[in-house]
DNA sequence: AGTATATTTGCAACGATGATGCATAAATTT
DNA sequence: AAATTTATGCATCATCGTTGCAAATATACT
């Protein structure tokens, strides 16, 4: 998996550092998503908060993660799967939340429904997520 | 609408003050949702930041606004239509932002679809964000 | 209406989160 | 291995939301 992790920093043309290869290496591990602070806490802060919070940016902005929507207005990200691009992130699934286990799990086979807006109302992007118990906790 | 307010207010058992008058009348100027900083804004911080966020706090309890889902992890409120009581908010609609004048529209007329979990998960709360253009900016 | 009680407000202070500028340190390029 | 580009850590700052407590205000009571 060190491999992985290289190559995936590679193939972005990001220098590969200490702390990106141990946060994106979090990442692989855990198919969840994670807050800033599961980072800081796995990491045992090894690192400056700024460098954190500058990883997650640019692995955002290479398409390496992407944010995921939440319902306590908290920030929470994942790896993407497929498709993803700088500047182009392709994650029409729906997120859930577990209320027992409080973690966010990206559901990748289920699709955003598309809607029915308004007249005049033009879609553009639609994000989604269902709040429930998971298939571990239940 | 003096009057109005003043109802509500006593229905829901909170006693009359000048800010909690101030903020109820200016959800019911506007359809749309609002944040915390437009009321301190329109309120010419008249009040207290502390107040603003608690009597927010309270209308949410009591089931006259209720929380809105955003894109950007703010927090916004908008007036409940129907059916909210305190503790019961009935708010399955889709919540609109416009791209352009990043006003955040309740669609109270689409319902948010109901969508196939994987198995062993039990939902309990879904909710929909939708970007777009809206009708008025299009 | 005037007093007692309950509720709300404002202030001060705090914690968490996230951003920026800049010098140092490390990684990549040559 | 040196030059250059990039990333890190530190200090500092801004915003957001919360809590405890005393003073002020609203409601209930007589």
């Amino acid at each position: 998996m060190a491999n992985e992790v290289n190559d995936i920093l590679r193939q972005n043309r990001l220098s590969v550092t200490d702390s990106r290869t141990k946060i994106l290496s979090f990442f692989l591990q855990h198919s969840g998503a994670l807050s800033h602070a599961d980072i800081e806490k796995n990491t045992h802060a090894s690192f400056d908060r700024v460098t954190v919070y500058r990883t997650l940016q640019r692995f955002v902005e290479k398409g390496i993660i992407h944010l995921i929507p939440t319902t306590d207005n908290s920030i929470k990200y994942a790896l993407c799967k497929n498709d993803c691009a700088p500047g182009h992130h392709h994650d029409n699934h729906v997120h859930f939340i577990c209320d027992e286990c409080f973690k966010t799990i990206c559901l990748d086979d289920v699709e955003i429904p598309v809607i029915k807006l308004p007249k005049d109302f033009k879609l553009q992007h639609s994000e989604m997520v269902v709040t429930g118990i998971c298939g571990q906790c239940k």
